[in-house]
DNA sequence: AACCAAGCCAACCGCCGGAGT
DNA sequence: TACTCCGGCGGTTGGCTTGGT
């Protein structure tokens, strides 16, 4: 009713995050942790708007994010889990933890709707249709969201929140079982199979700290390293996939060693707890590739007893372990 | 070499539900 | 109980990049 906007439109600065901004960003979340948003742009001076900001971290720099390169295994259980799920992006991002709703809700649209699509046109293309047989069971890829809410704007899940996450447990061994079909498929397709992304140049070792986020901008600012903060504007591709995530993901990886909760923690699409992998997934960064993260999928599959419904299992799997496993 | 079209992705927008007062 | 605030979600868009002519 008559809700203000989240922040006044006047004085607010929109678009392409710039370098500067994102260290101003990290910088804080590392030292409050991420949450309160409301308050980061006052406190930060940064002229964004809070929801903005959350965004930002979210999608971008919040530690232990991996993009672009997926592999055909994560597509495999994106096409399930959608097929499954419909477009709730949050909740199959739950299912991936080094990936962001927003990428793959990107992916999703730009990729793998045509992939299937193909297929389907192809039809009795044999091949990985194990997971496009899933998918075209449902919904076709299109219009997949209208699966879940129909009501009204089609937005949201018909079904109230607490209901919606029970009904996602219970299909969690309909997703289980479907991943379970769709591995078996291509017994082959490995962990060492799969070849991991390459490694980006210079990824040593990860800012954990303000300062290293810093020296890192440091190099990213020069106008010879790279395309200087002018093409801050493209913080996207190049920055984006190399050096990036040096800055963003570790330097943030302590940030939310002190996340105490903050905003996360009520739905299944909650993000992990990182607060302990800072360390460890400098060390990982350099080759991980995806593979061990399919270990644990594998496991997660094969571990029938841990089941009990719970919800974002592999947030679940994932984190609390071993994180140097997974990156 | 220049232009155009398609693809891709980061970011924005609006809506909703939960928490707090 | 009613109201407001805040955070989260999914759909959509704008702008940059890439590929084709």
């Amino acid at each position: 009713m008559g809700r203000p906007p989240c922040c006044d439109k006047v004085g607010v600065k929109k678009g392409p995050w710039t370098p500067e901004e994102d260290l101003m960003l990290v910088s804080y979340v590392q030292e409050h942790g991420p949450g309160n948003w409301r308050a980061v742009p006052t406190n930060t001076g940064l002229m964004r708007c809070s929801k903005s900001c959350r965004l930002r971290w979210t999608n971008y720099l919040r530690p232990g994010i991996k993009r672009g390169n997926f592999t055909d295994q994560e597509e495999k259980l994106i096409i399930h889990l959608q097929a499954l799920l419909g477009n709730r992006w949050a909740a199959i991002a739950s299912y991936l933890p080094e990936r962001t709703d927003n990428d793959i809700k990107n992916y999703w649209n730009t990729h793998l709707k045509k992939k299937l699509k193909k297929m389907q046109a192809g039809e009795g293309g044999g091949g990985d249709d194990g997971a496009a047989g899933a998918a075209s069971g449902s919904d076709g890829g299109d219009a997949a969201g209208d699966r879940t809410g129909g009501a009204g704007a089609g937005k949201r899940p018909a079904v109230p929140k607490g209901q919606w996450e029970r009904r996602l447990q219970t299909d969690i061994h309909t997703a289980r079982q479907a991943l379970r079909d769709a591995l078996s498929l291509e017994p082959s397709v490995t962990p060492a199979k799969v070849a991991p992304p390459p490694t980006p140049p210079g990824s040593t070792t990860y800012a954990s700290s303000a300062e290293n986020i810093a020296r890192l901008l440091e190099g990213w600012l020069r106008p010879g390293g790279g395309k200087g903060p002018e093409a801050s504007g493209s913080t996207s591709t190049t920055a984006t996939t190399q050096q990036r995530p040096q800055c963003s993901g570790e330097g943030a990886a302590s940030a939310s060693a002190s996340h105490s909760g903050g905003a996360a923690g009520n739905t299944a699409a909650q993000t992990p707890d990182y607060s302990t992998e800072t360390s460890k997934m400098a060390g990982s960064a350099a080759g991980a590739g995806s593979a061990p993260a399919f270990s644990m999928l594998e496991s997660w599959l094969l571990d029938d007893g841990m089941g009990h419904g719970e919800v974002g299992l592999m947030a679940d799997v994932v984190p609390l372990g071993d994180p140097s496993e997974f990156f």
